[in-house]
DNA sequence: AGTTAAATTCAACAATAGTTGAATGCATCG
DNA sequence: CGATGCATTCAACTATTGTTGAATTTAACT
């Protein structure tokens, strides 16, 4: 006697396991999404792309906005920037960082959908 | 010499440091959303999620599709539980997990918007 | 009660990720 | 050029997270 039976129709219904297997993504998507979630998965970051949501800010803007060391900072700079979220422009002594498209879109769906 | 005069004018349309940090979530919804994150930030934890925004599914036809030891799997399936994404009731030997409604609306918004 | 199957728990271990402070790179200004 | 301010890099360290296999729990069946 195999798994519940609602579990086991429901499951027919879609092809069984390689049919619900094909409803998936794929691994590749699957390692793409995970990266932009583990990017974000720091308060400290989820608040610097807010910030960015809102306007391109120089990095000592930045730092005064989340109040953390010059490293510290520069750290998670970088882990946004490799997850594809944000860019720096150097502009004089400055490097101003804004998001990329990518970044705009995932700021402006209001995720995760609490309330 | 203060930082370059876009950033500043801006800056200064929004309220200075002061008026930019009043539009950011405060630092508890900034936990809350990055623990959903840290849930997700893992492929694996992400192909389980996406298997059950298709149908509920007990623990054994999980690890079919996912293919991992038993305890590898407990334990993701507990950091999804522990995020509030996903919840499991015993039905006779089995324990069939499926989608919280804030798992729900997570996976039906198709975050993150690629493409 | 004894057995089997489903799933979790635990402790030891391995791997990743984040922090720190000093050193470095770069652009500007005198 | 030399000094200054903005930002990144590096190596050593700490902390968090994930993996493994054995032991345990719970429920059903005989």
């Amino acid at each position: 006697m195999p798994i519940p039976q609602e579990i086991a129709d429901s499951l027919t219904a879609v092809g069984g396991v390689p049919g619900l297997d094909a409803r998936l993504p794929d691994g590749e998507s699957l390692v793409a999404a995970s990266l932009v979630h583990h990017a974000l998965s720091e308060p400290l970051r989820l608040k610097i792309a807010h910030a960015l949501a809102v306007q391109p800010l120089c990095v000592c803007v930045i730092k005064e906005i989340v109040g953390i060391a010059d490293s510290k900072l520069s750290y998670h700079l970088n882990q946004l920037k490799k997850a594809g979220l944000i860019e720096g422009d150097q502009q004089g002594s400055w490097i101003i960082y804004h998001l990329t498209p990518l970044g705009e879109r995932c700021m402006a769906m209001g995720y995760p959908p609490f309330e």
